[in-house]
DNA sequence: TGTTGATTGACAGTATACTGACGATCTAGG
DNA sequence: CCTAGATCGTCAGTATACTGTCAATCAACA
């Protein structure tokens, strides 16, 4: 009984796969958003961790990862170049030595404010190209499967149990 | 006359954003590749450009970048890495010293028909949390705005004309 | 033919990502 | 109190990405 013979190998291997989409998209993202911001020298990553920042102020390293579900050793060199660029300063927290409690400077509240609109510009151009219906649709379907495949990644979002041992109470 | 004032500043500035669904979906994509293909060392890159490079074989690198849409810059180590674990070879082409031409090797066809069952296991597993329905509309929306935001990139995708000046007739 | 301009591959510099490991520190259990 | 295990920040190593630059080479035109 001979085996199906395998189908041969087209760049719809590539094209059609979910997963180059996926990359080809936050590509082009990435771009928008440096295009609509150069003006602010921040990158999307960093301006991610200056919203978590802003708020939950005193939030630490490795629950900001859980926040934003950004790496944890990648955050480390984010923190350093925020706080080189004097947007944020770390406190080290008087009843744990391990840790260092992160905190918006005037400097990182002032460019957060002024570079939302263009952040929502860029936001807004990402999905510009398709039907304002066809939008919604996508977006709705893009957060049920990120949400749905949530603890696949190495780093899961834990929006709201993450914060909960940070002393408001637990 | 009033300004209105700015609203106030929540993490829906980041998880609503189509920005941060698509980095989000595209890091727990090249997870579930990389889990599903963990036989075989080979990245979600480095398959793409040995399904172009065996659509292709006597593609250079400038061409290769086209078709798969990848950086030109960051394509060159990649094409080191895919040399050094002998799946491609590189031959000067003879009317032109500029260029080289690259192929496929024997390990390079076999290890890509042997990853080929993994790579459709990951791609479907990506999906799998919605319903089949849904699949296809997220699907069918995304090839729309990657395509219509083709030009935005860095690299656009130029499937077949990148092709028109490599010898076959032009 | 000789110079200009474009192209190719390569490189340096920066920024995300992920793996795995490490010392310092904290917490729980005995 | 003291040790076993967990947690925190950090670091080394690898792999994408993008910007900008460079020398070698080629193509086109005056």
């Amino acid at each position: 009984m001979p085996s199906k013979p395998p189908p041969p190998i087209t760049m719809d291997a590539v094209y059609a796969a979910p997963g180059y989409l996926f990359r080809r998209m936050q590509q082009i993202a990435v771009s928008i958003f440096m295009e609509e911001c150069k003006a602010f020298d921040l990158t999307p990553v960093q301006y991610g961790a200056l919203i978590a920042i802003h708020t939950h102020p005193g939030i630490d390293a490795t629950r900001l990862s859980a926040v934003i579900a950004f790496d944890r050793s990648t955050l480390g060199s984010v923190i350093e170049r925020l706080q080189a660029k004097d947007y944020i300063e770390r406190k080290p927290a008087p009843e744990d030595k391990r840790i260092k409690l992160l905190y918006l400077t005037k400097s990182g509240a002032a460019i957060l404010r002024e570079i939302i609109p263009a952040v929502e510009r860029a936001q807004a151009r990402m999905l510009e190209p398709l039907k304002p219906a066809d939008r919604k649709t996508l977006m709705g379907l893009l957060v049920q499967l990120v949400d749905l495949n949530n603890e696949v990644s190495r780093v899961p979002l834990r929006a709201e149990d993450a914060l909960e041992h940070l002393g408001k109470g637990g």
